[in-house]
RNA sequence: GGGAGGUUAGCUCAGCGGUUAGAGCACCUGCCUUACACGCAGGGGGUCGCGGGUUCAAAUCCCUCACCUCCCACCA
């Protein structure tokens, strides 16, 4: 029995549309069910995990989107495989948990909430924090639901009594638990250092929300007087407009040119300041000159290079971009850009201008707003993450963290050896403010409470730290922070650590790398055993989506016109290790027509198959050897699919199913059912087999395909034998080792012979250019006796298959198109009143001929392979052998062939 | 500058040491054979980026090169 306690009420299960035996319409149409399938599971609480439980746990977090807007198709990539893997190991009897949840995306968010509050002409400053901050949680409801209706959409059995946002009561708390003990443990530090500045958002951000772009800028050349002589230096940069800021001008010690240089000065021109010449290893000899103008505030290189030497620094650019009163009266208020111009006007007007070069060169740029970053001396909060990064090494090291795929290991690798510490505070609203508190005097209290703050500082007059913490800083503890951490819940207890987590690897850094250190240090356990990472959804021409160039496909709109079982499957299909994954709606539309087929097949066994019933367990005494092909073929794809899930091989499952419903069951099997169910040619059990079949294919189908499954599972008659209410609890299918039947006497290969027989006739047939409904006279002769037994035995199936009025053991009669297959020799004889007039002409003969030089070609090289002796020598047994036998049968097809076409003649 | 990945049928991709290299879509020829035209049967189409090497055997392993993609990076 299942428990059910979706809002603490029992559900009462109802079926949207679908009954054992009930008729299936004839049109297939996922709307009609898929939304409701939905709501049924909701209301019976299947996906409401338990703690504590018995069970084994197997647990799966969100990756929680943002609340800015719409899923976009990379979350329905994420989310058809963290749900394909959560329905998996639910079928599989664990005690699954798929965490659902949304992130507050503190600049993302707060910007488009600024941006409508422009459009009504206000702003977040005319409003107030307060005011500002109730409109952004209006948005957070609106796009929470969105999402929540979108991952209903898409069939997620999230279990969504669970579901958390990261600014929520509990996360907060965690959030401020963290920084705490980071912060006790000497971690967290605040400080003034240079960071990455963005002007448009005012705003620091880490390194990573820093893209470098490739810039056609210019080199400029300027000339530096030299204190105490007439010589002038000549400094090259790409930034004219920091001059103003310079304290020093360096070069490399070993540099001949300017060693002399040591212990003078220079003066800066249109300033006038004495900045003395300092010699550094770091700077290059060979760029420009060989002389680097030294700008402390303005620069990364500059910043440590005057850390190393004592230079003060002077900040000439401000919070917006501007030049302070610092870069002097000429420059003060003016925009960078401008500045840049009228300082190179004046050094060009001055005579200090020695030339202007074009560069290529990288400048970041903000990730978010795609404005140029300033380096700025501010006053932050920094983690510092070298010691934590070198455990989330050693856990991938060690294998407690595994990548799928691991040609991510070495970026791994290389970004946290050389990781520095992370800004994690936001000159933002919307976010964790940090819990640090100021008294009147300044001094800083960090404590999980103003209480707490208070009673440190002694006084309650204290005034809250302003900024907000990184949403990633958030998002780092994700794993545990959702499950009540620092509580030590029950739910903590028995899902953490979890299992797996599936993203996209463009966040392997901003987010994987972060939770894995963060949850080694506060937990100490890696928060993940694997983490799969996939790659991004492009379109079908491979490009990258984007609004400004039209070529976003919408999930929603996917899901309405193909329905969310296509969706997924396509998905999911397309997932193989280390690829992005071309998305084209025509692939799509080739899936949705899978879901057509299996509904048609369905259809078809529902209709025929009488009073039989679905097996649990299968006796396969008394069946007959059609029967006993479908079942071991079954038995070995279960086998085959869990190994490929076991091994993060989505791709590979999803092709294995494909193939072996359509193809196998489809193709064969059920035309192979036919004579059996209409009476022509009995079989025992057929029906029972065909359900049996179904039943298996649609549980191993479902965690890609749940809706479809569902309501096709639903109405097998015996279903309830393998589960009482729904298919989202029946186990899992796996091998049945009894049901296999392999080996060279097997009924595979004896059903593979025959598959291989019935398709060269069918070609025979297109070749003699024989209209689908003449009969023709079939003979076969199969050189192995157990083969030719049978192949007699079947009979009345090659006849079926084939078309043929009649099949008969023996060797083609006279006038017979003769071909060879299997170790099967094949005569096809069209019976006198079907035989086309024109059938015989030149293009039967052209065929004929082409094939028979193919046939030669073939030969010749596997004589000169078996001629080899070293090939005969050195291969293994089994390849030679292998290929005497193929030498054997092309040389006979070769004399079928050469017969045919002496038939021609006549 | 460092690193990773890619280059296979018209398109998008599997395959990653062994007989005639696969799939989906597209294409061609027949079929409304009563489960399915979102279908059935048959078919055409590839010197597996270039050049070397290892091997009895290479799309598959190694090396060079070319081109493409992505990630990381404080030569001003």
């Amino acid at each position: 029995m299942i428990t059910l306690h979706w809002k603490g009420r029992t559900a009462s299960v109802s079926t949207p549309g679908s009954e054992a035996g009930k008729e299936m319409d004839k049109r297939f149409d996922p709307r009609a069910y898929e939304a409701a399938w939905q709501r049924r599971w909701a209301e019976a609480g299947y996906f409401v995990a338990a703690a504590p439980s018995e069970k084994p746990s197997f647990c799966l977090m969100i990756p929680p989107p943002n609340v800015t807007g719409k899923l976009h198709i990379g979350h329905a990539l994420m989310t058809a495989l963290q749900d394909l893997l959560t329905r998996w190991q639910r079928m599989r009897g664990k005690n699954a948990l798929f965490l659902p949840g949304t992130d507050h995306a503190g600049i993302a968010t707060q910007l488009m909430v600024e941006r409508q509050l422009a459009k009504e002409g206000t702003s977040r400053r005319e409003l107030g924090r307060e005011r500002f901050l109730e409109r952004v949680w209006a948005w957070k409801e609106q796009y929470q639901g969105n999402i929540r209706e979108q991952l209903d959409l898409l069939g997620a059995s999230c279990d969504w009594s669970r579901e958390r946002f990261t600014l929520d009561e509990g996360l907060s708390r965690s959030v401020r638990e963290a920084f705490v003990r980071l912060y006790e443990e000497g971690l967290i530090r605040r400080g003034e250092y240079l960071v990455n500045w963005s002007p448009v958002l005012e705003t620091a951000v880490s390194d990573l929300e820093v893209e470098m772009k490739t810039v056609q800028g210019k080199l400029y050349h300027i000339a530096y007087p030299v204190e105490g002589s007439e010589q002038r230096i000549v400094v090259a940069t790409t930034r004219p407009e920091t001059m103003l800021g310079d304290t020093a001008v360096a070069f490399h010690p070993e540099d001949e040119r300017y060693r002399h240089l040591t212990g003078r000065a220079a003066i800066l021109p249109l300033v006038g300041r004495r900045i003395p010449f300092v010699a550094d290893p770091a700077v290059e000899p060979e760029f420009g000159t060989g002389l680097v103008k030294v700008t402390p505030f303005h620069d990364p290189f500059d910043f440590e290079l005057g850390r190393r030497h004592g230079l003060p620094g002077i900040s000439v650019i401000d919070r917006r971009g501007r030049m302070t009163a610092e870069a002097g009266p000429d420059f003060a208020g003016l925009d960078r850009a401008e500045a840049r111009a009228k300082v190179v006007e004046r050094l060009r007007a001055e005579g200090y201008l020695v030339k202007v070069e074009s560069h290529v060169h990288n400048v970041g740029h903000s990730q978010r707003g795609g404005e140029p970053i300033e380096p700025l001396v501010s006053t932050q909060w920094f983690l510092e993450v070298s010691g934590m990064a070198g455990r989330a090494l050693s856990a991938l090291h060690d294998g407690s963290l595994k990548l799928v795929p691991d040609t991510f290991d070495k970026t791994w690798e290389h970004w946290l050896s050389n990781i520095r510490p992370w800004c994690i505070s936001r000159q933002l609203w919307w976010g964790h403010q940090i819990p640090a508190w100021y008294d009147e005097a300044g001094r800083c209290f960090v404590a999980r409470s103003f209480e707490e703050a208070a009673k440190a500082a002694g006084t309650d007059r204290l005034t809250q730290d302003e900024d907000v913490l990184d949403t990633w800083f958030s998002s780092g503890l994700w794993p545990f922070s959702t499950l009540g951490w620092p509580e030590e819940t029950a739910d903590l207890a028995t899902f953490y650590p979890t299992d797996v987590l599936v993203t996209a690897h463009d966040i392997l850094f901003f987010w994987v790398a972060r939770m894995v250190m963060m949850g080694l240090h506060l937990t100490d356990k890696v928060p993940f055993a694997t983490v799969h990472l996939t790659g991004l959804v492009r379109d079908a021409a491979g490009e990258k989506m984007s609004k400004t160039k039209g070529n976003v496909l919408d999930p929603s709109e996917l899901i309405a016109e193909y329905g969310a079982d296509a969706l997924r499957f396509t998905l999911t299909s397309l997932d193989s290790p280390g690829r992005d994954i071309p998305l084209n709606p025509e692939q799509i539309a080739g899936y949705r027509a899978f879901g057509n087929k299996i509904w048609n097949a369905a259809r078809f066994c529902l209709s025929r198959v009488g009073e039989a019933r679905v097996a649990g367990h299968l006796d396969l005494t008394g069946l007959a050897a059609p029967e006993r092909w479908i079942l071991s073929r079954l038995s070995r794809v279960a086998g085959e699919v869990g190994e490929r899930l076991e091994g993060y091989r989505f791709d590979e499952a999803c092709n294995l199913l494909y193939h072996f419903f359509w193809g196998d069951l489809c193709d064969w099997y059920i035309e192979l059912s036919k004579p059996a169910l209409t009476g022509e040619a009995p079989r025992p059990r057929v029906g029972e087999v065909l359900l049996t079949v179904l039943d298996r294919s649609l549980r191993l189908l479902h965690p890609v395909m749940p809706f479809l499954t569902e309501e096709v599972w639903q109405r097998l008659p015996g279903h309830e034998a393998i589960h009482p209410e729904t298919i989202c609890l029946a186990p899992y299918p796996e091998r049945e080792p009894a049901w296999e039947d392999l080996g060279a006497e097997g009924v595979e290969a004896g059903m593979e012979a025959l598959i291989q027989v019935v398709t060269r006739v069918r070609a025979l047939r297109a070749e003699l250019n024989l209209p689908p409904k003449a009969g023709i006279a079939l003979t076969l002769l199969a050189a192995d006796d157990g083969l030719a037994q049978f192949l007699a035995d079947q009979e009345p199936l090659l006849a079926f298959l084939c078309r043929a009025d009649a099949v008969a053991t023996a060797t083609p009669r006279e006038g017979a198109r003769r071909d060879l297959v299997a170790g099967v020799e094949i005569g096809v004889l069209a019976s006198a009143a079907s035989r086309s007039p024109e059938g015989l002409g030149g293009a039967e003969r052209e065929r004929l001929e082409k094939e028979r030089e193919r046939l030669d070609g073939e030969i010749a090289r596997a004589e000169e392979r078996l001629g080899n002796e070293t090939f005969v020598s050195k291969a293994p047994a089994q390849v030679v052998e292998g290929n005497r036998r193929k030498l054997a049968e092309l040389k006979e097809r070769r004399e079928h062939l050469v017969a045919s076409l002496a038939t021609l003649d006549a």
